[in-house]
RNA sequence: GCGGCAAUAGUCUAGCGGUAGGACAUGGGCUUCCCAAGCCUAUAACCCGGGUUCAAGCCCCGGUUGCCGCACCA
């Protein structure tokens, strides 16, 4: 009865389709005729995204990170510090003549002739990726001086914000590492050639954990033990493919350090949490080229995509000191942490014994979140027979499906009206996200539930009039259940 | 950014230089005791801007968006 999805082209239209026809995902500015990298979620994508916001929140209030909200524009002289400005460009140029491409820096200039065929060459697509903005209205005009103060930049990606207060957030953890902060927010990347969807946007969603650590205690994660023995597909920056316990990576040198191994674990975790299939997961070491300027060691969780092919959804980044030194030198800030002298993870305590200073490193995870919705709906959807009829579903877990149920009343008749009312409204007051849908027959209103993902739909016969039970209808089983209303909402909730 | 292809109701699509048609979906009604059934009915479209022409959804030019390839993805 259940089959797969189609073929691979099938598949993605539909995705597409599906996801504008039912109210996930709008290209934003439609009316205008649009612009590209820039989608609006709709009013399920918008429900689907907080609940998958809200499960990342829960999953790290766990490690006992607090959450920060920090802004989405800063100064100039923050980028400057951070080397956004200077590495976060893009320089190719392109032979006029054959239209040959060749990054800068690789010792190729516009000054130079086409290695190719000899043609003129002009810079293409030489740009900061970031929005530039005016903060203000610059002092005196014409001077370069304000108008270089003046400038701003939407962010790149949220972290900056974190680093820039970190003597705060010390302070806030009573000076004490280690300690982790997130943030979910917007960041903005004005990307030459977006595409495919949500996976590479002008402005999107960042999750990211910023976890200050001890140089000294990186392979000494307290809770290393809780994850050591999961087994994860690797694949390392010069080497095959392997599925090794995330303990075995650590000790061979793989994964650099525990606090890595760790951040990647929970990662893996999370987003099988929310539904993403393991088989369709794996973890990918950056080359070292390929690495951002920040970073010391970088692993990408991929997702893969039936449409695009491995595509990167979380990474997880040993920034070192790099931003906690850089923002320390160029601001005068003094960045470093006073730490117990450590033997073995205990802490020496003997009064007298001299405090060392420390810059801590950062471990961050950084989620996508717009990517994972677009891998939720992608790995969720189905195609599936049903006797003579096609039925599209969204196999979304319970926890992070839009909306939880639909009540229906079996007919079109007033006293199942009545009472199915009855029951939807009860369950919204137990503040349970429920639909009520009566219109056209019963079959018709459990697909419509299927394509959005409803999990279950609740039914009123008139059984329910004589006794007061009603059936559970699963999604992907299709099987029911009689329930008495009374226990609808923990039936719910299991 | 470059090149190729494309764009018609909410969705998928038909269309000849001369009245824009269908299917599904959606709203209303009938029917219906559990999976897009049936009947009636209603709403609803030529991406944007120029040009050619008596007349343009159709031909030409430019733009926008999407898909594919190249490049890019700190």
């Amino acid at each position: 009865m259940t089959s797969a999805s189609g073929g691979k082209e099938a598949r993605k239209d539909e995705i597409a389709e599906l996801a504008r026809r039912r109210g996930f995902l709008w290209l934003a500015f439609e009316i205008y005729g649009g612009a590209a990298g820039f989608y609006d979620y709709g009013p399920l994508g918008a429900l689907l995204k907080r609940r998958v916001e809200e499960a990342w929140r829960d999953f790290y209030s766990r490690e006992g990170f607090y959450e920060v909200e920090t802004t989405n524009i800063a100064p100039r002289e923050i980028f400057e510090a951070s080397g956004h400005l200077e590495s976060f460009i893009d320089r190719a140029v392109v032979c006029k003549h054959c239209k040959s491409f060749f990054r800068r820096g690789g010792g190729i200039d516009v000054s130079e002739k086409c290695p190719e065929c000899g043609g003129e060459l002009e810079a293409a697509g030489e740009f900061n990726l970031m929005f530039q903005t005016r903060i203000g209205v610059p002092k005196g005009e014409r001077e370069e001086r304000a108008l270089k103060k003046s400038e701003g930049y939407l962010r790149p990606e949220t972290a900056q914000g974190i680093f820039l207060n970190f003597q705060r957030l010390l302070r806030f953890n009573r000076d004490k590492l280690p300690f982790g902060v997130i943030q979910i927010g917007k960041a903005y990347r004005n990307e030459i050639s977006p595409r495919k969807s949500l996976i590479r946007l002008r402005e999107f969603t960042m999750a990211e954990a910023e976890v200050f650590v001890d140089p000294k205690e990186k392979n000494n994660h307290p809770r290393f033990d809780d994850v050591k023995d999961r087994k994860l597909r690797f694949v390392p920056g010069d080497g095959e493919e392997e599925e090794k316990s995330v303990e075995e990576a650590v000790r061979s040198g793989i994964i650099a350090n525990e606090y890595l191994g760790y951040h990647i674990a929970k990662v893996e975790e999370f987003l099988d949490g929310i539904g993403i299939p393991e088989d369709r997961m794996r973890f990918r070491q950056h080359e070292p080229e390929e690495m951002a300027h920040y970073a010391r060691d970088c692993w990408d969780a991929e997702f893969f995509s039936d449409r695009y092919g491995w595509m990167e959804i979380v990474g997880v980044a040993d920034r070192g000191d790099y931003d906690l030194s850089t923002h320390a030198s160029h601001s005068n800030v003094d960045m470093g942490v006073h730490v117990q002298p450590q033997v073995q993870g205990e802490v020496q305590a003997e009064a007298g014994k001299a405090k060392t200073k420390i810059i801590p490193h950062v471990i961050e995870p950084s989620y996508g979140v717009d990517r994972i919705i677009y891998a939720l709906l992608e790995s969720s959807f189905y195609k599936e027979q049903v006797g003579n009829e096609k039925r599209n579903v969204l196999r979304f877990k319970s926890e992070i499906a839009p909306i939880k149920a639909a009540v229906f009343p079996l007919l079109n008749r007033n006293e199942l009206k009545i009472k199915a009312r009855d029951v939807f409204q009860k369950l919204r007051d137990e503040a349970i996200f429920v639909e009520y849908d009566d219109s056209g027959s019963i079959g018709r209103r459990y697909r419509r539930q299927d394509e959005t993902g409803t999990p279950y739909c609740i039914t009123i016969d008139y059984e329910t009039l004589e006794d007061d039970t009603v059936t559970i209808r699963e999604r992907d089983t299709m099987e029911q259940v009689r329930v008495a209303i009374a226990e609808v909402k923990d039936a719910l909730l299991k």
